[in-house]
Formats: C-alpha cells, structure tokens, sequence
DNA sequence: CGTTGTTAATTGAGTACTAAATTGATAGCA
DNA sequence: TGCTATCAATTTAGTACTCAATTAACAACG
C-alpha cells in the first residue's frame, strides 16, 4: 500500500504526527470490532482495567488516567454500573469505583483473548522493535510542551 | 481467532497499543486547539490537505483516503461547503471536490504555522528518532492482518 | 421504452465525546 | 446557626462520528 498523502514541503514531525494518526485510526477500528464480543468499547473496557489496577479511584482520577472529561466519565460510569460491572459509593464529596464480581469475571474473561489479539497485531514488529516503538512513544509524551490545562 | 495461551506478561503488542493510543490522545488535544485559531477541526483540515494533494477527488476516495464513512464525509464536507472553502461538481453519479480560492488561501495561510507546529511537538526527538517512528508505524500498518471488511 | 442492477451520495437514528453551566456535599468562618 | 467558598459530579447542548437504509444517476438489456 503505497501511501503518499502528505504534500511537498513535509517537515518530519507532521509525518510523525501522520502516521501515529493513521496506525490510531486502523486499530481502533479493528480493536472496536474485537471488543464487540463482550458488547464493549474500548473506553469501557479501559475503565475496567484502571480501576482494577487502582483497587479503588475516584471518578475525577479516572477522568485524568483516560484524558476524558469528568463529564464523559460521568456517562461512561452510569452505563457501566447499569450493567454492573462497577459499583460505586460516596465519600464526602468523592465517588469512589470499584469493578463488582461481575466486572472482574468479565475482565478475567477477556484479557487473555486481548494479550493474544495485540501479539497478532503487532506480530509485525520484532519485540526489539516494539520495544523501540515504546520508548519512542514514550519520549514524545515526555516532552511534552508547557501548555494551559483548564 | 487462533486463541494460543500466552506465556507470562508478553504483552509487549498491548504496551505498543496504549502508547500509540495514549500519544494520539494527547497529541489531538492539543492539535484541536492549535486549529481553533482558524475555526478548524483536524479532519476538516484533513479535508484541506488531501483535496489539494489530489487537485480533484470523489467523496469516496476521501472517505477512503481518510479512513471515515461516506456518511460522514458527506456532511462534513457540506459544512466545508457551505463555508466556502470547497466546491462539487457532479459527473455521472460521482460529486467531485475540489478547493476554493478562500480554500486554498486559507490551507496556504496554516500550512507553514503547521509545519512549525509539529516540529515543536516533536522537538523531544531528534531527526533520525522521527525517521526511525515512522519507519516503525509504517511497518505496522503494511503488516495489516487480513480481516473482513464490509 | 421500461425494467433491473449497480454504485455514489444522502439521510436518519444512535453513540461517544466536549465544554460550560449547574448541583451537591462539606469545610470554615462570622 | 447561617453564609460563603471549594471542588467533585452531573446535566445540557452541541459536535463528530458510525451503521444501515434509502435515494439518485446512470448502464444495459429485453
């Protein structure tokens, strides 16, 4: 597939910022459809692996873990409690989550199936160079350029 | 799917996933405010770019190019129209786009700002750091497992 | 002609998100 | 005992998208 979409005065960080969007764009895609066995989008099932990770986080802590508004954790967080798979409880002002029996079964379910999913996708790369792909990801996060936030 | 059971953590292919996710994530953000200067989401200008690339292109071959439903293609590139950056053409069944003057003087105005744009966000890594990312992304994407599409 | 098939574009209903205003719980002070 | 300030969560209105059904423009064939 040859693929020659950005123009001529292309500067390297544009095509970097090009082709993260594009790998983004065809795995999520893909990624969705996976996730549909469990009738689960990726934010879903990203809620479930961070709160199992914290045990227990208030729904503004996930807001910032997942970069999504309160407010969309708000909506995300009601959907899931609905079906049970967290549970929630009030503590002074803070809400505090945690996955329900449910909840875990569901990610105990899936997340062997989504080790595997990922080493299929990503079997293109060597792990020496998945391992370079991270750390290169990881530097650009790092570096992150003084912004205003809120 | 072949479900093969996964020794300890190799999940190298899931720690490549969330940081190409968490890196886009943040990038956009920022990328989305960076364009508000000129009324301007990414994918509107997106639109811009890849229309100029082309000098004429059919709505499918956008919706293509730009991995987006026809659906939505259709009405973002109304909006466009309506502010006058794009104009169609219909031909046989096909509606071709192609840019304004006001189109083609607005992407000349962003484009250099964008270059500069990007080459900040990306200063964290050298020139040959860039060069070694994209070279990695592309290799996901061309080892693309084949799956159904439509 | 008129009917059928093909395929691009459109429409419409629904999902996932954002931004900004509002509500709710509580501390701390007069 | 109220009064105000603070800050998490919620609500609301709007944007960006998807998916599936429909419409529109033609070709081709009887």
């Amino acid at each position: 597939m040859k693929i020659r979409t950005m123009g001529s005065a292309t500067n390297k960080g544009i095509l970097s910022w090009f082709y993260i969007s594009r790998t983004y764009h065809i795995q999520l895609k893909r990624y969705s459809q996976f996730l549909k066995t469990w009738s689960l989008t990726p934010s879903q099932y990203e809620v479930l692996v961070n709160i199992r990770e914290s045990g227990r986080m208030s729904q503004k802590e996930l807001a910032e873990k997942m970069f999504l508004t309160k407010g969309n954790i708000t909506q995300l967080i009601i959907k899931m409690e609905n079906e049970g798979y967290i549970s929630r409880e009030q503590e002074w002002k803070t809400k505090y989550i945690r996955l329900t029996e449910k909840g875990n079964q569901l990610l105990d379910r899936i997340r062997p199936e989504q080790v595997n999913y990922f080493s299929q996708q990503f079997q293109g790369l060597t792990k020496k160079e998945q391992k370079r792909l991270i750390k290169l990801l990881k530097k650009v996060n790092e570096t992150q350029i003084n912004q205003d936030n809120e």
